[in-house]
DNA sequence: GGGCGAATTCGCTGCCCGGCGAAACGTTCG
DNA sequence: CGAACGTTTCGCCGGGCAGCGAATTCGCCC
């Protein structure tokens, strides 16, 4: 992750070496997709003892290439970011996809969107997840150098849920939060709990048969495009 | 440059394992402005012997990144294409440059335009060099599957040199001619002998104090970017 | 607190592969 | 035709590293 000069052999060796290795190779296609996945995960996946993979996924968080995040007694890696998942999409497939899916990559969450539900106070599930993802992609939320609401991000609130949306107390404004069934982050904090209040108070989502379970309306499916990029299942 | 299939780690560590070596790194990034070497002139440039570097280089060949082309007792070696360039800088700097950058690589010939001169009847040189990669670069001459020279390409050889200035005759029309000291193809052939003719005629090259060089007059450099997509000298 | 399961550390083994020099091959030049 | 040169093939050596199992640490749950 350094500034890297634009031209050491050494460097550009390394950074080969380490996908260079077949069960490298395959943590990190497995990951591709923006999830986490545990280490035991990984091993089993790519038919490997659980010590080797620690080996592997150790050097892979050392040199950048994967973040690593504990939550209990599991530890879940992900890809360090787009630019990683491009430069293996690049060196995996002869011709690479276009750099940026302008649309994001929620098409997969489509099918899955009926596993919305609420986590505590806030969105979570695939639903969550594409929020999330939306809130990412439009600008109103940044990733670099931690989670943080813009000021466009908190106008988008108060647009959303009437002034002042986040007073200042003691508890973290925005915070990601792990979604077990997505492996990937939703939005929470104050600002998740303010949007599921918002989502519901609006209509958009109503709760489903058993508790926790949320469903999007037809008013929120025809809404929400409207305030965030996000792609709903048709 | 097999299809290779969307996710395959055993392929996937196969190609990052070619760039996994220091002195493979090191040929790579050397060839990487596009010039052919030779490769005892690349086995020194990494420090190693000439017999290793065959290795290697029979290697980063069999494997498609390189192309190989005999003249004499030398062999030249170039990467393979753009594609292949455009993968080694992804994976050896950060940030790579713009995946097309629309004027071609023809900055480098500037400071060395005054090296062109003939080669038989066509020519040779910066001047040679910077030609060809016009007309590949205006999709008159296309490279994929041999050299030819596409229907565009001959009305504009036309429009240059009058009707029918390509007869049919045994020689081939076009051919690409290893330039040895800018180390990349220049056009030879009957088509390259037109050029030439054709240049002269119209006084926009003429020749230098010795035998076989050439310059460009004031005419040329304001006419040939009328016809085609060069970067001249300044 | 005890037990379980996930993850990591450690020591060991085996193999892959990059390096070299010597010799063979082909081309160019005197 | 013989010498010089660029390149390739061959055999050998050595180091690095991926793999495993056993032991250890740590967090969770009954």
């Amino acid at each position: 992750m350094s500034g890297a000069g634009p031209v050491d052999p050494a460097a550009l060796a390394a950074r080969a070496a380490l996908l260079a290795d077949r069960t490298r190779a395959t943590f990190c296609l497995a990951l591709i997709d923006g999830r986490a996945w545990t280490a035991g995960e990984l091993a089993r996946h790519a038919g490997v003892a659980p010590s080797t993979a620690s080996v592997h996924l150790d050097r892979l968080v050392r040199a950048g290439l994967l973040v690593t995040e504990r939550q209990g007694r599991h530890r879940y890696l992900r890809l360090a970011g787009p630019e990683v998942a491009r430069t293996v999409e690049t060196l995996a497939g002869g011709a690479g996809p276009a750099p940026v899916p302008p649309g994001l990559r929620a098409s997969r969450a489509a099918s899955r969107l009926a596993a919305a539900r609420t986590c505590y106070d806030h969105l979570a599930g695939a639903l969550g997840v594409t929020l999330f993802d939306g809130l990412v992609a439009d600008g109103l939320l940044t990733t670099t150098d931690g989670l943080a609401l813009t000021p466009p991000g908190r106008a988008w609130f108060t647009a959303l849920a009437g002034p002042d949306p986040l007073p200042r107390t003691g508890r973290p404004v925005v915070r990601a939060c792990l979604d077990w069934t997505e492996r990937r982050h939703h939005l929470a904090g104050a600002a998740g709990a303010v949007l599921c209040r918002a989502l519901f108070a609006h209509g958009w989502v109503e709760r489903g048969r058993d508790r926790r379970s949320v469903r999007i309306t037809e008013a929120g499916r025809a809404a929400l495009p409207d305030r965030l990029t996000v792609a709903l299942p048709s």
